[in-house]
DNA sequence: CTTATCAGTTTACAACTGTAGTCACAATAA
DNA sequence: TTATTGTGACTACAGTTGTAAACTGATAAG
């Protein structure tokens, strides 16, 4: 069973599942048409792509006829979810709370999303330590 | 004049950048027995991090007889920012709100982090969009 | 001073990425 | 039925990344 943490989508793999994932479906014309008014790509760099995101499963490609329809196999949300633990998992622990102070402070967010974030940061309020502990070195050194 | 968003760090590089950030200024053999203890690294691929490194003007040479002292060129707190930035940029603006919502659950967080969001959101909530457009498609679909 | 060792520099090399051309075959038009 | 074209598959190729060996010059030990 293919799930979005076994996959790593590259940076230009990224665009094309972006393209899909928006569409729901879509074949490879309308792919190839979406990436080069988007990125100005050939038609052949977007079919690489799909057919790399194909290999990876992460995407697939349906109907037995022709011009077939490519769905994404991995979802956006998830994706997503993976890409972003994976940055943060190879940051220092002690700092990734500014970090997401940075990155709330510079995108745009709607008020569903807020309130969320409100609701579980007051929960997390609750228990949360003085001091998270630096994990860049070995051992268990003060930092 | 290097700043971090110029330079962009490698996974692999990254965990070096972790322990000399960490340690504030570190000579090779430091550095070497870090990434064995922490990666299991030989020392060649240590040394041949520190040097795209210092190619990369991420990391400078100090100190002018041989056992050199290295030091951080680019600042922990703006390479993170930078790398989060750019993890970003590269996804959906509409979804960018649920996953960052998906970090924050999986992280840890000082009071003082906690503190800061809440602020920074309550701040927000006053002119936040309803809904955020999505931005992966060539146009201006409603996704 | 000569030798052994350690730090620093070069070279290596396969896998992965970004970007794209070419080839083959199915569908369609003539 | 044959020629054309659109779509999918295969090939290409330079640059980057992860990982490390080999070489060379400085230091320390004898």
């Amino acid at each position: 069973m293919k799930d979005a943490k076994n996959v790593t989508i590259t940076d230009s793999e990224w665009m094309v599942m972006r393209a899909i994932w928006t569409m729901g479906h879509a074949t490879s014309r309308e792919l190839i048409d979406a990436m080069n008014e988007l990125e100005g790509w050939s038609a052949s760099t977007t079919k690489t792509l799909l057919h790399r995101l194909i290999q990876k499963q992460a995407v697939a490609q349906h109907g037995g006829s022709r011009p077939f329809m490519y769905k994404p196999v991995v979802g956006e949300k998830e994706s997503m979810a993976a890409a972003a633990d994976d940055l943060f998992d190879h940051m220092c622990a002690m700092r990734a709370g500014s970090t997401i102070v940075g990155v709330i402070q510079s995108r745009e967010l709607s008020r569903a999303d807020i309130a969320n974030l409100q609701a579980i940061l007051a929960e997390k309020a609750k228990t949360a330590p003085e001091e998270v502990q630096c994990n860049c070195l070995p051992g268990d050194q003060t930092c």
